[in-house]
DNA sequence: ATAAATCCTACCAGTGCGGTCGGGTTATGA
DNA sequence: TCATAACCCGACCGCACTGGTAGGATTTAT
């Protein structure tokens, strides 16, 4: 269960547009060195994000890239959305635009899935989370931790404490 | 972000479980046949539940497997997590026994991982939608939709696996 | 004109996933 | 006692998808 690297690039991304001003475009080339990322893939993974309208582009030179909205304006379930192109926590999840919800076994008699009943609770905490959580929060949260001080007691944001790994 | 298909059939095969009495054990060939899935993979699935003692097993004839605790006691995170190794949302979350948590990127020095809030949230809330679930309840829920007549044996084998889901 | 940058399409190698196969081992019961 | 039903285990395999590269075309500032 995890997050493709399109997700993880481009949020970074996005975070490092919100960290510079909208004034002047940022060019790939300099988000691509400051996170140590190759540029040809980010070149493919903003191009999700300017399809989705979170980001605006300037061609030739001195163009660049700038968030389409203030960063306060901008959830994260947005921004996922338009990198992964899908949240949901199984593909028998793809839905058509209508409401119905068709999985591979059990096609159509019989009873319902079992399963649909945990996977939409995990989809739904999961974007829940994700429209909670704006970019300009990670924006701030990037400003305070870079390189100053350790780390004030960050206060704790809902991750439960258990072991996340079991041997 | 999507399950593998080892958590969907994991879960499944958890919920047949939990429909029977556990007097007798169920054999797993019992539940490939109820819900069309290949035996011998079960076989791999039902192993991790084995080694998490989730599940209990008699081999021999008339052997199987049946819940080694009332399915009102067993959270899904656990049957998840069993299946699934790890409910991370990131690669990046791969931390070691300590507590430091180090992102691919940005391996040490500099600001901590921007990306590192979101995905915690995100970790957070597929973990506490799991843990809010018990076995039971999806027990309970695949009764509900079953409907009045068990379906007609349909030998459909060799049905397509992965492309029955987009339309 | 040249350089800097976005844009676009095709391609490629590795890995992980879903699944199979073959062969044990253990228990029942005829 | 012996066949059979079931669990158990490890090796293997094709393929789709991911992460990344290559190469070029277009646009714009200097």
């Amino acid at each position: 269960m995890i997050f493709s690297s399109k997700a993880e690039y481009g949020v970074r991304l996005m975070v490092e547009l919100g960290r510079q001003s909208p004034e002047h475009p940022t060019s790939l080339k300099a988000i691509a060195d400051a996170e140590g990322l190759p540029l040809a893939y980010l070149e493919q993974v903003v191009a999700r994000l300017r399809k989705a309208g979170l980001v605006m582009s300037a061609r030739g030179a001195h163009g660049g890239y700038w968030l389409a909205r203030p960063a306060e304006k901008i959830a994260m379930d947005e921004v996922v959305y338009a990198l992964e192109g899908t949240i949901a926590p199984m593909e028998c999840f793809v839905h058509d635009h209508t409401e119905r919800v068709l999985c591979s076994h059990e096609p159509d008699a019989g009873r319902g899935c079992a399963t649909k009943l945990l996977w939409m609770r995990v989809q739904g905490g999961v974007i829940r989370s994700l429209q909670t959580t704006t970019l300009a929060e990670l924006v701030e949260f990037s400003r305070r931790h870079e390189r100053s001080e350790p780390e004030p007691p960050e206060p704790d944001l809902s991750a439960p404490r258990r072991a996340a790994v079991v041997a």
